[in-house]
DNA sequence: ACTATATTGTAAATTGCCTTACAGTAAATG
DNA sequence: CATTTACTGTAAGGCAATTTACAATATAGT
């Protein structure tokens, strides 16, 4: 056999990545590792991925709407209702109706969830020491510009 | 109100993020971003996210098995034979028995799934192609040297 | 005001993935 | 060899998220 390959579809395959397309799998493999890692640290409470990655952007944004969530979380709307049903029956967060707006509920921690809030932080500063380990400061600095460009770049035109 | 909070559970928690969260937040809606956009792009083609997932790394590398596409997209290996299974009714992929292990499928892409690949490429460069704009060269190689030790560090350990 | 259009969240049915258990095969151990 | 242990893929049932359709409310256009 003149190559490697068993068949023509084979070698075209195997020619046909790019490097940005290695860049592309490299950013997933990473993200899906560090949600593999946060899962199984959250395991312990008794929480999914999703309900602790509604509950990590409800610290950072108190009061988010449904909606909103489902943006930030890459869910439906309907999927995030049923998800805040949940968070909400095991008391980690309330709904509360809108002023403005009686379409909507902004959902609000409760002090369970702060409650839990300290123990996740030492979880997740396990992992974050892992993961920037031999990394310099500058270099990381570097990288975030880098990577905020991105996102920016990507913005939803 | 002393403060622009309600409560003091939601001022805890405003104040509970770090820059650290806030990096792997920004990688995640980063890539979030990304699949959205090539899910998009290939709605057109009548292929899931998960499909032309596996179609990507079948590209890359030929004759993976299922357990090694389980562990590459994390999925299950149930999952994986499941779209595979589809794959393989759409013609696009072919599995074929290993020689030296009778337990494992090989799986090949067939020719219908090359002749989708060049227009999945003008796709993907497209999206590449606003994702890097405005980033130098020697910034995206430092970049994904940061990316690569991350994902050393975060390694099976 | 009145109507048309858009937005927010919910309900019901569907789909996809996971968990568990298992059969077949391979590799390791005695 | 024989037996045990590990690995690969499949089957069945359950759960989470999606799709579609809808009610309630808000906003824009006339």
């Amino acid at each position: 056999m003149a190559t490697k390959f068993e068949n023509d579809a084979d070698e075209k395959a195997a020619a046909f990545l790019t490097d940005q397309d290695r860049l592309v799998f490299l950013l997933e493999e990473l993200t899906r590792r560090l949600r593999r890692t946060f899962d199984t640290s959250v395991e312990q409470f008794g929480l999914t991925r999703t309900q602790w990655r509604a509950l990590a952007y409800l610290y950072r944004t108190p009061g988010m709407t449904q909606t909103e969530l489902a943006g930030q979380l890459e869910l439906e709307r309907a999927s995030i209702g049923q998800a805040i049903d949940r968070l909400e029956h095991l008391g980690l967060v309330e709904r509360r109706s809108a002023k403005n707006d009686r379409r909507v509920w902004q959902v609000h921690l409760q002090p369970a969830a702060i409650d839990l809030l300290p123990k996740m932080r030492v979880e997740a500063d396990q992992i974050y020491a892992r993961l920037l380990e031999g990394i310099k400061g500058e270099d990381l600095e570097a990288f975030k510009s880098t990577l905020a460009t991105m996102q920016h770049n990507l913005g939803d035109a």
